[in-house]
DNA sequence: GGATCCTTCTTCTTCTTC
């Protein structure tokens, strides 16, 4: 009866289940009317996304009741400890240095740009050997409740999975991410010529990716005048790089777009973890990066669903990049600050 | 030829009630 009660209430959609990993992963989906404990993931359209929801089950699905998992659990990781509740980073927190996110620029671009491919400056990293990119320094800086989450999902996967499952899952993932990519990149740089982004051919890409690109078909239509795909960006003053996914018009408005496969539905920005400071990253060192004429002040993180489910977009306003800027800030700080920490470390073993 | 780089992903409670 505990079990069918949970069932029952995934958006109405009744879903075989029995294990503990759906109370696990997807009691955010119970039907909670409270507004005092209301999950994030009550507001979902879970009609339309019963299809992921259940995809995402079937793949999880496993014989064991809620009790033999918690006995498991404690067998394997020791009696349950409560986590500190996630606080991420103090948001009273600023930056030591301020620097700006917009950058005056004297070849600033007024006019709409010439039609033509989109650019595509390829990162070469022998000019710059030791600059670190965004996804190192984000990685780096995870805060300790993030790294506490993570190692947990692991866990609780390789011991769903084992070793070997666990690590052919997360290569598949991988695998997943970069084929949406490649197809996205090719999507887009054909399309960058025409007025619109003309719906995608299926068919023509792999498998693997064709849900996914359904799935973002609905946004592809609100993309026009993709101006860079795959493309490096380098901030000088502030010595970091990486490679931005998309820089195009959505809706009228031009902003570094981000894609992301997902298995889980992300509806909400909260959702995305890191995304929007990795997005403020790359849009920061564009607009400091010579080789781009113009400014972007604004962002889109599209989360894409294999099912083919419509995708999750957020779009950042300025005011929200602009947040989203002052805290990598402050990650770039906290990691020049380990580096500096190890250098000296070493520094004193040498001696 | 091999190693390394930039990415690609992954996290978010401990509920017993309508």
């Amino acid at each position: 009866m505990f079990i069918l009660n949970r069932v029952a209430c995934v958006g109405g959609t009744v879903v075989p289940r029995c294990t503990a990993l759906f109370v696990r992963h997807f009691s955010a989906c119970r039907c909670l009317r409270s507004a005092k404990r209301r999950s994030p993931y009550s507001s979902v359209d879970s009609e339309r996304y019963s299809s992921l929801v259940k995809s995402v089950m079937s793949s999880r699905i496993s014989s064991q009741t809620p009790d033999t998992l918690q006995a498991e659990d404690e067998h394997v990781y020791g009696p349950v400890v409560k986590a500190a509740t996630p606080s991420s980073r103090p948001e009273t927190r600023v930056p030591k240095t301020l620097h700006p996110f917009l950058h005056f620029k004297e070849t600033l671009e007024t006019e709409e740009p010439e039609s033509g491919p989109p650019a595509r400056i390829v990162l070469n990293r022998a000019d710059r050997p030791l600059v670190p990119s965004v996804t190192r320094i984000l990685q780096q800086t995870l805060s300790p409740e993030q790294i506490f989450y993570l190692e947990r999902w692991k866990r609780r996967m390789v011991a769903e999975l084992g070793e070997e499952g666990f690590k052919e899952y997360s290569q598949n993932l991988f695998r997943q991410g970069k084929l949406f990519h490649s197809a996205l990149e090719d999507i887009l740089s054909s399309c960058a010529t025409r007025e619109n982004t003309n719906p995608p051919e299926t068919s023509e890409y792999p498998p693997e990716v064709q849900g996914y690109l359904e799935s973002i078909s609905h946004v592809l239509s609100d993309v026009r005048a993709v101006r860079a795909t795959e493309s490096a960006v380098y901030h000088d003053t502030l010595n970091y790089l990486g490679i931005l996914d998309c820089v195009a018009c959505y809706r009228g408005v031009l902003c570094v777009i981000d894609w992301k496969t997902s298995e889980k539905p992300k509806p909400f920005l909260s959702n995305t973890y890191d995304n929007p400071v990795q997005l403020a990253a790359y849009a920061g060192a564009l607009n400091n990066d010579a080789n781009y004429k113009y400014q972007v002040e604004h962002g889109l993180i599209v989360v894409a669903y294999k099912d083919g489910s419509p995708a999750h977009a957020h779009q950042l306003s300025s005011e929200l990049m602009l947040e989203y800027w002052n805290t990598w800030l402050i990650r770039l700080e906290e990691c020049t600050e380990q580096r500096s920490r190890l250098a000296s470390t070493s520094f004193e073993q040498k001696r």
